[in-house]
DNA sequence: GCAAGGTC
């Protein structure tokens, strides 16, 4: 006869057979996946491990289409269940065809349960041979053997509660998903999905609901009355500080009256002391959940990556099973050889051999869940050993918590001494407490909890003490602070959502959804986040509350109780999810109008170049808006707000951050390279404050009266001419890239140019004044004078020289590239230019 | 493409 046993994983496989072949196992091969044979009473067993699960459901097909399948059908479609990983099948009918009994050896919990089922549905599928459970609480000998020699029947019950679960989580998961993704896209444009889900959705709205706290504090006054007493004993440490018992006085008038009859005081009388003794237990042994907790508390870690390096220590043989809920050690754990194991290891050799002088008594929790036993080190070993074996940087650590937890587990209570000193202070009451460890117990071990004494000079009772200083101080009361990831696992663990191995999977989903964010320890939600749950809450609050996820539970758990049919229980889990959807439906525009605004905004801060700045009439962003019939300055909170502004119809547009209107434009731009354009106003070269915005920028004075040369630019010309209209023109290169430096001549006091011709001539520095011993150099040069000369003397027309009254020069500071300025020419000027440019011909040829 | 649950 041959016995075919399906375990969840392939190493609870080869445990079980070790157990129960006693050493004598062979290891096969089945369709490329491990297996185990060995004899036991007299029967030919075979022992594989399974993956977790391997199957899944998913909506057939022809619904998988999101944009041809209304959200909402989903929820009458029935899921199909699928194998997903096939590999595993196959090796499964192939020993199921050899085996004359099948037993079900997964997990004792629901989803072991449902696992060992699916492997029965592939059995079945090619035999009808009896199928039954060994159900064993841990994978220690006795249990095992015991598990197997009074095999029981499959529980049906409880593998359909987790079916149950599958399908209203995906039904759910999916409607929601699409639902929202879909609806915001209507009004956003973006690719990302928008996941809604009975457990991330929840677990976003602990973060959103501490979120909301902390918006919606309002800081408080409050006084404080505190005393600096003196021992006067002569010591060190003679001062020590009291309150008076009153504490927060939210009361001005209180506190000042308070205060006032202390006026004066010079002395205080200790009225009472009390000293007490107290006892402060290890920690319970680690679970998961505690695990993680821990982690990320004392070193930083993520429970994702907590999890994973105890993944890795567990596979390496270094720690024990990460999963578990147990927190509970089995009454015949073997301590002693660990523990004697930990004092062959120098970091751990004290503390073990303090646990090893007396009989060992661990600090137990209260949970049993019959799973896995308490994360504990499997042998002891060092930073050196792990870090050779494990390769994630935080494994050597994280093996230590675990070896150290386990250690403090069984170290005695430490001990602390608390005093606490009554004082009166003309006849007001004030309390002064200190704090003293006296045996540090398990806390020598763990060095994670860092208990600080707070000293008390030694002070009798009936002894006056001096008073150095009294104040009365004022305080605000402060927000609420961020949730940690540790909080936020506890409120998760607290409110039941996920289980043990998928609580940092959560968090995760929702960082990778745009929704939270860590720094460091503390947990954040971001806008999406944000909005998204204010539009659930405001529409199916139940969602954003661990109550969905509590109401599901309940209906699976009276199928798991034989209470309820798994066919009632998924009609009633789909009416739930039914009646949500109607109100998600219903409230569709609320619920998506300010999600959108946000995926909108934020990407509108992403898109530097359009973006121009925030929306006067409705603080969401304004940023250019390109369309077929032109473009334009809108709001991302259309269609709910209107607010836009025109821009020119041509010329490429750049926004310049370092200018600000001085008016009420809600940013400048460049446009193309002639003028600027105040955002809500128009061409600054109408504006009466252009001239203050972007004076000329001159070049030196001039040579001919008291103004200044500056430069001014035209389509086929450029030159100097003066700020005071006297007629004085001076020359420039009249090709390549011009543009005035910060740098002044120390000859003449005119500002350098800088001069990059096309093609891959150097640039140049120079002074371009003529009339300068510099300036003359340059000109000098060959093919600088003879062609790009023009007469210097020429004046201006009069028309000409009237353009130059209206601002013609306007500077664009690029102040990200260079300190330099560029000149550019208004359209104002450009409009005068043929003018301008005619009379300069005139001049030349009078000349 | 969607959930949550196993496991690696």
């Amino acid at each position: 006869m041959t016995i075919v046993a399906f375990a969840e994983k392939n190493k609870a496989a080869a445990q079980i057979a070790s157990i129960l072949g006693e050493g004598e196992v062979e290891k096969i091969t089945v369709e490329g996946l491990p297996a185990y044979e060995f004899k036991w009473k007299g029967e030919e067993w075979l022992v594989m491990g399974l993956s977790g699960h391997i199957m899944n459901y998913d909506f057939p097909e022809q619904y998988n289409k999101w944009n041809e399948v209304n959200p909402g059908v989903l929820l009458g479609v029935d899921p199909q269940k699928l194998v997903t990983r096939a590999d595993y099948a196959a090796a499964v009918k192939k020993l199921a065809k050899r085996a004359n009994k099948i037993v079900l050896a997964c997990d004792y919990d629901r989803e072991g349960e449902n696992i060992g089922f699916e492997a029965k549905t592939l059995s079945e599928e090619v035999t009808n041979v009896p199928i039954e459970r060994a159900r064993f609480s841990s994978l220690s000998p006795k249990e095992v053997k015991k598990a197997f020699e009074s095999l029981i029947d499959p529980d049906y019950n409880m593998a359909m509660a987790a079916e149950a679960r599958q399908i209203l989580d995906l039904k759910m998961g999916a409607a929601f998903t699409r639902f929202v993704t879909l609806s915001v896209r209507e009004r956003a444009r973006t690719k990302d999905i928008l996941s809604i889900g009975p457990c991330q959705t929840p677990t976003c709205g602990f973060v959103y609901e501490r979120e909301k706290a902390i918006r919606s504090f309002q800081a408080k006054d409050f006084w404080k009355i505190t005393a600096i007493f003196s021992a006067e004993s002569g010591k060190e440490g003679d001062d020590f500080e009291g309150t008076h018992r009153a504490g927060n006085i939210h009361d001005k008038e209180k506190a000042a009256e308070i205060f006032k009859r202390l006026k004066g005081a010079k002395e205080g009388l200790v009225a009472k002391k009390a000293v007490k003794e107290t006892k402060t237990s290890p920690p319970n042994p680690l679970n998961t959940t505690e695990f993680l907790k821990r982690a990320s508390k004392f070193l930083g870690i993520s429970p994702e990556l907590a999890l994973e390096v105890a993944e890795q220590l567990y596979l390496a043989g270094f720690t024990s099973y990460p999963r578990t809920e147990t927190n509970k050690y089995a009454d015949d754990f073997d301590f002693k050889s660990l523990v004697f194991d930990f004092a062959r290891q120098k970091e751990y050799k004290p503390f073990a051999e303090s646990i090893l002088i007396a009989p060992i008594i661990p600090k137990n929790g209260e949970k049993d869940a019959h799973d896995h036993p308490p994360i504990h080190p499997i042998r002891a070993a060092s930073r050196g050993e792990i870090s050779s074996a494990v390769n994630i940087p935080q494994a050597p650590e994280v093996y230590d918590l675990i070896a150290r937890h386990f250690l403090a587990n069984l170290m005695p209570a430490a001990v602390f001494e608390k005093t606490h000193l009554h004082l009166l202070v003309q006849e007001e009451p004030f309390d002064s407490s200190g704090t003293v460890l006296k045996d540090s117990g398990w806390l020598e071990a763990y060095p994670f909890e860092n208990k600080k004494d707070k000293l008390l000079p030694f002070v009798e009772e009936g002894q006056k003490v001096g008073i150095k200083k009294l104040s009365n101080t004022k305080s605000k009361t402060s927000p609420p602070k961020k949730l940690t990831e540790a909080e936020l696992l506890t409120l998760m663990d607290k409110n039941r959502i996920g289980t043990k191995a998928t609580a940092p999977t959560h968090i995760e989903t929702n960082k990778k959804r745009g929704y939270l964010e860590t720094k460091g320890k503390t947990i954040s939600i971001l806008d999406t986040g944000f909005t998204l749950m204010e539009g659930l809450s405001l529409t199916v609050p139940i969602l954003v509350r661990p109550e969905i996820r509590a109401k599901i539970e309940a209906l699976i758990q009276e199928v798991e109780d034989g209470k309820k049919e798994f066919e009632a229980a998924l009609d009633e889990g789909t009416a739930l999810i039914k009646e949500m959807y109607a109100q998600l439906e219903a409230n569709k525009k609320d619920l998506t109008s300010s999600i959108a605004g946000t995926i909108k905004d934020e990407a509108a801060l992403e898109d530097k170049k359009n973006y121009i700045g925030t929306c006067k009439a409705c603080g969401h962003v304004l940023r250019i808006v390109q369309t077929d019939s032109g473009r334009f300055v809108g709001c991302t909170g259309y269609p709910d707000c209107r607010n836009s502004y025109p821009l020119p119809k041509s010329g490429a547009l750049t926004v310049l951050r370092s200018k600000e209107c001085k008016k009420e434009g809600v940013a400048v731009l460049k446009v193309g390279n002639k003028y600027n354009w105040a955002v809500g106003i128009g061409p600054c070269f109408t504006c009466d404050l252009e001239k203050e915005c972007y004076p000329p920028e001159t070049v030196g004075p001039c040579p001919e009266c008291d103004g200044s040369m500056f430069l001014i630019t035209f389509k086929d010309t450029r030159f100097l001419g003066c700020t005071k209209r006297c007629g004085y023109t001076h020359s420039v290169p009249k090709t390549g890239k011009l543009t005035l430096l910060d740098k002044t001549c120390e000859t003449c006091g005119w500002k350098l140019f800088r001069l990059k011709e096309e093609g891959d001539s150097p640039e140049e520095e120079f002074c371009v004044n003529r009339r300068c011993a510099e300036g003359r150099k340059y000109w000098k040069k060959p093919g600088k004078g003879a062609e790009t000369r023009i007469k210097e003397k020429a004046s201006l027309s009069r028309s000409a020289a009237s353009s130059a009254e209206n601002p013609t020069v306007s500077s664009a500071t690029n102040s990200a590239t260079s300190p330099a300025t560029r000149l550019t020419v208004t359209p104002t000027a450009e409009k005068n230019s043929k003018v301008l440019t005619a009379g300069l011909k005139k001049n030349k040829e009078k000349t």
